[in-house]
DNA sequence: CTGAAAGCGCTTACAG
DNA sequence: CTGAAAGCGCTTACAG
């Protein structure tokens, strides 16, 4: 930058000025933005880092890339920070939280402009260090009671789970399979539950829960166990898309036809949903508005300089009827 | 950190090295440690990065995140770099130049230690920037030529594109559509052409390519023109497995029967390829393998204070025969 | 609208 | 092994 000033016959003060896009007289302008390109100057940014305080990225915390609904979180972030012209810090939890609070760890140091948290699993014992955070967090898809010190954008989980339970109800189905890796999941599966509670029959010996592993092999792994040990199954809700996937495979492995013996209802509304075979029941939720939504928010926060308010924005879920699901066997359609 | 460093009687400087791990009197080293946690002291990284010139992050560049194929580049590189102490700066860029270029500008201004760019696409126009970078850079799963003046780490795309040809060859298709998305496919293809010439027949009017979006409804709606229009067609290559999800579709939903009517074989090997209905024949790399070797590459490179060494790494790519392929109709088995 | 100074919070030689 | 100084490359008030 001395260089700069120096080959254009200015201070660097105003080198500064053109290169932040401030108010030069133009002719002083055209003679330090030659001197820029001749010398090939970039500005370097941890120096502006550090006077500003700013570092204009926003660190974001997904449990894994691997499931396509968070991946659809992080691409929806990402065009919303660019567009603002912010960088994205990308750190993955991986359900561990000792790997989450190393993360979190390296972020608190003013790394980062402001924090993003999708998904509670894993980071919900760290919600000290978060609220202790000395620049603005806000939580994202966030299912768990959230702390009522930081502000959430999320979706109605219970009511999600609701949507799903009424949905089975309503074509008759009487036992059903969920499927679920996480516990905390548990919001949905209330929903899902108090559903099938309105007619005052009881719940337990009409559902049977198997807990498993959050990928396609765990969905294919409980959905084969529930369909060989309980004979009288017609339905099975997978507490999320990629869980669905797997429990797809097994019903058509061990021989079942979709849906004309067992319905399957998942949750998210992957892009693969539609063009599976038979296409997935789900329940979808307005990803991109509520990245936006929670982005905004940060960035607003950011600005103002002080901490977002903790408001709760909480997007209202859609159930997707497809062809994985429909009336039990032995119903008059 | 004056603050500490009053605190504790020492001067700033002791302070420094207690936190960063250097030489200290084991007394005085309790007394800092005292005054840090209880006035909650956190070292400023950007602060750090500006005296030190190191950032410890390395940033990431993929195509897009929706494709199983780079989140699981994602996931890979991040665990690496988690390992080492490193940050993750993820960009997508999402086969558009313009996007690619905007991202890069903010990189190149040492905000990140060194840069991984995966995928040719969309990037392949910014290579001088590259080259001129002021820290390392490799390139990583690179398909088309790369340049001489980087290192890379791939795998051989042509001979990966042979192995699914000679694949179907040796099954007997003598009329296979072939589903690509972007142009940088052309080595996979040139492959899977290399194998049908070996007999000496001619090409052209045994393959038929459909260039289509690099989605799910994209390999649908090509796979579903080609079926349409090429009567005697017995097989369907798709240039990557997101593809081929739609290829699958594609058949089922027009009444083919996979693989005894038609044959199908993807490319990349996802996570889900095992779990379809039949599972598909694909070609498999090393990923886990190619992200390490690259990250350490680099992590070499900024440590050695220099460009890293040109080299170029060619993993070897396996054909996985699965469900979806089989001899075409008419032949005795 | 432009110039000279101080400061962001660390680390890196350099004396004691 | 510990103390006082200079510097990383910018930006932000403050005079001219």
């Amino acid at each position: 930058m001395a260089e700069v000033a120096a080959r254009a016959g200015v201070t660097k003060q105003t080198v500064s000025n053109v290169v932040s896009g401030k108010k030069v007289r133009p002719e002083t302008a055209v003679k330090v933005n030659a001197a820029i390109t001749e010398l090939g100057y970039k500005p370097n940014l941890v120096a502006r880092s550090l006077a500003t305080g700013t570092t204009m990225t926003v660190g974001l915390f997904v449990p894994t890339v691997a499931n396509p609904f968070y991946s659809e979180v992080v691409e929806e972030v990402e065009n919303v920070l660019v567009h603002h012209g912010y960088n994205l810090l990308l750190a993955t939890t991986r359900h561990d939280p000792a790997y989450t609070a190393r993360h979190l760890e390296n972020l608190t140091a003013r790394a980062v402009d402001a924090l993003l948290v999708a998904g509670d699993d894993g980071v919900a014992q760290q919600l000290p260090m978060l609220t202790a955070a000395s620049f603005p967090v806000a939580l994202f898809a966030w299912e768990l009671d959230p702390p009522h010190t930081l502000p959430v954008v999320s979706i109605d989980y219970e009511n999600a789970g609701f949507l799903a339970g009424r949905h089975l109800r309503e074509l008759g189905h009487e036992r059903v399979a969920v499927v679920a890796d996480l516990p905390s999941h548990a919001p949905r599966v209330a929903g899902l539950r108090r559903a099938f509670a309105l007619d005052g029959l009881g719940i337990e010996d009409r559902m049977v829960f198997a807990r498993t592993s959050d990928d396609i092999a765990g969905g294919y792994a409980a959905a084969m166990a529930a369909l060989h040990t309980e004979p009288g199954l017609t339905a099975i809700f997978a507490t999320h898309d990629v869980l669905a996937l797997g429990v797809l495979e097994a019903a058509t492995r061990s021989g079942r036809r979709v849906p004309d013996e067992i319905s399957i209802v998942g949750f998210d509304d992957i892009a693969q949903a539609g063009w599976l075979e038979p296409a997935l029941t789900t329940v979808a939720f307005p990803t991109r508005e509520m990245a936006q939504q929670a982005v905004e928010l940060l960035l607003r926060a950011i600005d103002d300089g002080r901490a977002p308010t903790n408001a709760m924005s909480l997007l209202r879920p859609t159930l997707i009827v497809r062809g994985s699901s429909a009336p039990p066997p032995g119903t008059t359609a």
